[in-house]
DNA sequence: AATGAATGAGACTTCATTCAT
DNA sequence: CATGAATGAAGTCTCATTCAT
C-alpha cells in the first residue's frame, strides 16, 4: 500500500471497559467528542479547529463540548491524554516475552510502531503533539514522560539485549542507534499528515516497504560485523 | 555542539546605528519584518503569531507590516520565499560543479542541508510547512513545487550519478533512497522545533554527528559492495 | 402635513414586554436588526454606520448581528428586501384589480408610492440607493432589478391602459411618461432624506398636497383632450 | 455673509490685507486637487473616497494633499465651495434682461439649467451635497442658502413676472410651482449620478427632450387656461 | 443534561494624518 | 514646498465561552 493510500485510513476504535475512577470518567465523557477533535486537531491545528466544528462533527452542540471540557485547551489536552495512554504495558510485554534475534525485534518493534501507530489514526496524535508542542509545554513535557521516554527505554533495551548477546556491535552509541529507529518513523508520519496530504501523488511510497527496508539498512549498521558502520 | 544547545540560538544582534534614517530603512524594513516573522511563526505557529507581535519585534508598528505585506498569509508566503526557495538555484549549482565520489556527495548533501538549513532558522520553515500544510494547502503545493520537488530530483541526480559511474548498486530504488536521506534532516528538524526545544535535556544529541552517521548508514546500503541491504 | 413634519418621524415603539424572552426574541431579532439598521443606514449613510451601532440600537451586542446577518453589505440587502422588494407582489395585485379610470389609477399609483414608501422609512432606502449606488454596483443592479423595473413595468402597463382606454393619448411616449410619474415622488424622497432634513423651515411643503398636484399635472398632458401637452 | 465665514472656518485668521488674498490663495491651491475629488467624491461618496487617491488622480502625493487641505473633511468642503462659487450673478442679469413670454423664461431657465449644470461636471455638486448632506449639515445649510435659496428666489421672480403680466394664473402657488420646475432637474441629475451610471441601458432616456417636454407640462399647468390644474 | 442565543475580547486590516527628510 | 514612510485609532468580523431556558 502506498503512503497516498494511507491518508485518511480510519482506524480501530479501543474499547476497554471495566473499573478505575479516571475510566469511568473517560467512559463517561462523549468518546465522540475526543474522537472528532482528534480528527480536527490533527488536520488543521489546534488553533484553527473551532470548538463548534468538534461538536458538530459529534452530533452535540456547543454547549455540551463545554459541559465537558471546561476549555478549548483542555480539550486538546484531553485529546492528547486519551490518545496516548497506555498500551504500553502491553506492548513492553511483548518484547519481554519476545524469542528471536534482537535484529527481528529491531524488526518487529519498527513494524508494530508502524502498524499499532502509524497506520491508525493515533499516528495522529504524533503529529498533533510535535507541531503544538511549543504552543503547550506542559503538555510536551507530559508527552515526553508519558511516550517518549519509555519508548526510547524500550528500544534501549532491545538494543542492549543486541549487545549483550553479541549480536550487535559492542561499542554502539545506543543513543543515537534509538534515534537511527525513531526517524524514519516520525519522518513518516509527519508526512503523512502534511504534505503527503496536500500532494498524495508526489509521494508514491508503500510505508511498511519503506519501514522494513530501513530496519535493514539500520540493522546493517548494527551488526557486529567487520567494518562499522560509525565512523 | 548538542542539540539542545542550538534551540533558541538566534543569529546576531543589530549592531550597527550608522542611521540616515529613513531611506535605510525603507530598503532594510522588509527583511527585518521577515525575521521577526520567522522567529515568531516558528515559535507560535502560525495562527497564534498575532500581526501586531511580528510588527513590534521588527520595531515598528502594526500599521507598516501592512504597508510591505498585504497581508499575514503574504507575509507567511514572503518568509518561505526568502529562506529557502529562493536559495535553491545557487545551492543547486554546487553539486553540478562538483567532483568527488558520489558519497562524497551525499555526505556534502547532507551536511550543507544541516549546515545551512537545519542548523539556521531556516529550519523553523520546514516545521512551519509540515505543521500547518493541511491548513494552507495553496502553500503546501507551492512549497512541494518550489522546495521539496527540487530537492527532491538533485538527490536523484546524485544518486544516478553513483548509479551510473557503478559506485551505488544498480538495482536501487531511488525513490526510497531519497527518503532513506531526507527522513533525518527532517525529523532533526521537527524535534529540534518541538519536543527538544522543550525538554532539551532529554535530546543530549550532537545533530551534526548523527548526521554524518546515518550519512555512513543509508551510503553501507547504497554501496555496491557484496550483500545488499535492500531486500 | 408639511415635509418638515415628516422629518424624523419615526414609527411606533415597542410596546408589548410579554416576555419569554430567549425563544421569542430569537424570532423577532432579524426585525429588530433590519428596523435599527434601516434607520441608520438612512440617517448616516452606509460607509458611515458602524456595525456595532445597530446593534446597539437594536439592543444586542455586535456579536449577535453578524449572528442574523453574515456581512454588513448582507444587512444592507436584507433591509433593501424586508422594505421593499418583499412587498412588490401584494402592492403590484392593487393594480390588476383595480377598477376605475386609468387616471384614478395614476392618482393613486402616486398616493400608494407616497404612503408606504416616502413618508414611511422605507424613503430612507430610496435615498440610500441613489446615494451609494456607485459604490455598490452589485447591489445597485440588484435594486434596479427588483425594485426599479418592476416600478417600472406596473407604470407602463397603466399607461397603456389608459392608451389602449382611448383614455390618454395614443402616441404618447410612455417611456418619458413614467418619467414624469416618477420624478416627483425621487424629488421629494430625496429632499426629505437630505437637504429638507438639514432645514426644514425651508421646505414648508406638504408632500400629499404636492403630489396630488403633480398627478393633474401629468394627467393634464396625458390625457386625449384637445390640444397636446407633448410637444 | 461671507462665504468663508459660513464654512466652518477655514485656517486664515483674521488678517486679512490686501485684495484679492482670497482669490490668490484659491488661484495657488492645486485646482487639480479640487477637480481630482469632486469627481471622485461624485462618483464613491465622501466615506469611500481615499485622500491618497486624490492625491495620486491630481499627480502629487499624499503629504501634499495635506499640505493645501488640513483634512479631508475641509477638502469636501473646499470642493463644494469652489464648484457653486457664484456665477449666479451672471446668470441671474439674464433673467433681468429677458424679453419674451415668461413661458419662455420657464423653458429658458430649465433649459440652461441642464446645459449648465446638469450637463456638466458641475452637476457632481448638486448629487453629492444631496447624497451627504446628513453628514455635513453645516455645509447643507451653507448651499441651502448659497445655491438653493437663490436660485428658488430667482423661478419665483420669474413666475411672479407671468402671474403679473396676466400669463399665468392668478391663484397658482408659487412654493408648489417652483418645486415642479426642480423636480426633473434634481431627478435627473440624481439618476445620472447614481442608477443611471450603473446601467445606462435601464435608463434610455434623451435629458434635453425630457427637460423641454416637462418645461411643457408644467407650463401647462401654469397658464391662465380655464381649468385649474389645482384639485 | 442539553441547547443554542448571546456575548465581547481580540484579530486582521484600512486609512487619515503626521513629520523627518 | 514636496515626499512618502510611518503611525495608530477605528472598523469589520470571528469565535471561545456563558447562561437562560
Amino acid at each position: 500500500m502506498s503512503l497516498s493510500k494511507l491518508i485518511g485510513a480510519r482506524g480501530e476504535a479501543a474499547a476497554d471497559d471495566v473499573p478505575a475512577k479516571r475510566e469511568r470518567r473517560k467512559e463517561a465523557r462523549p468518546k465522540e467528542l475526543l474522537d472528532a477533535a482528534l480528527d480536527l486537531f490533527v488536520e488543521k491545528g489546534f488553533a484553527a479547529t473551532r470548538a463548534e466544528e468538534v461538536a458538530v462533527r459529534a452530533g452535540v452542540s456547543k454547549g455540551t463540548l463545554f459541559l465537558y471540557f471546561p476549555s478549548k485547551e483542555d480539550l486538546f489536552k484531553a485529546v492528547v491524554q486519551e490518545n496516548i495512554s497506555g498500551r504500553y504495558a502491553e506492548w513492553n510485554q511483548e518484547f519481554v516475552d519476545f524469542e528471536g534475534t534482537s535484529a527481528d525485534m529491531v524488526r518487529y518493534c519498527m513494524k508494530v510502531w508502524w502498524d499499532r501507530i502509524g497506520a491508525t489514526r493515533a499516528s495522529g496524535i504524533t503529529k498533533l503533539m510535535i507541531s503544538e508542542a511549543r504552543n503547550f509545554p506542559e503538555l510536551a513535557a507530559f508527552y515526553q514522560q508519558e511516550v517518549i521516554n519509555p519508548g526510547k527505554r524500550l528500544i534501549r533495551r532491545i538494543l542492549q539485549r543486541g549487545v549483550d548477546s553479541g549480536e550487535f556491535r559492542a561499542g554502539m552509541d545506543l543513543e543515537y542507534a534509538a534515534y537511527a529507529i525513531s526517524a524514519p518513523m516520525i519522518f513518516l508520519i509527519m508526512m503523512k499528515h502534511s504534505l503527503a496530504a496536500c500532494a498524495p501523488e508526489d509521494y508514491p511510497l508503500d510505508p511498511e516497504r519503506y519501514v522494513m527496508q530501513q530496519a535493514d539498512v539500520v540493522l546493517h549498521g548494527f551488526c557486529a560485523k567487520p567494518e562499522g558502520t560509525d565512523r
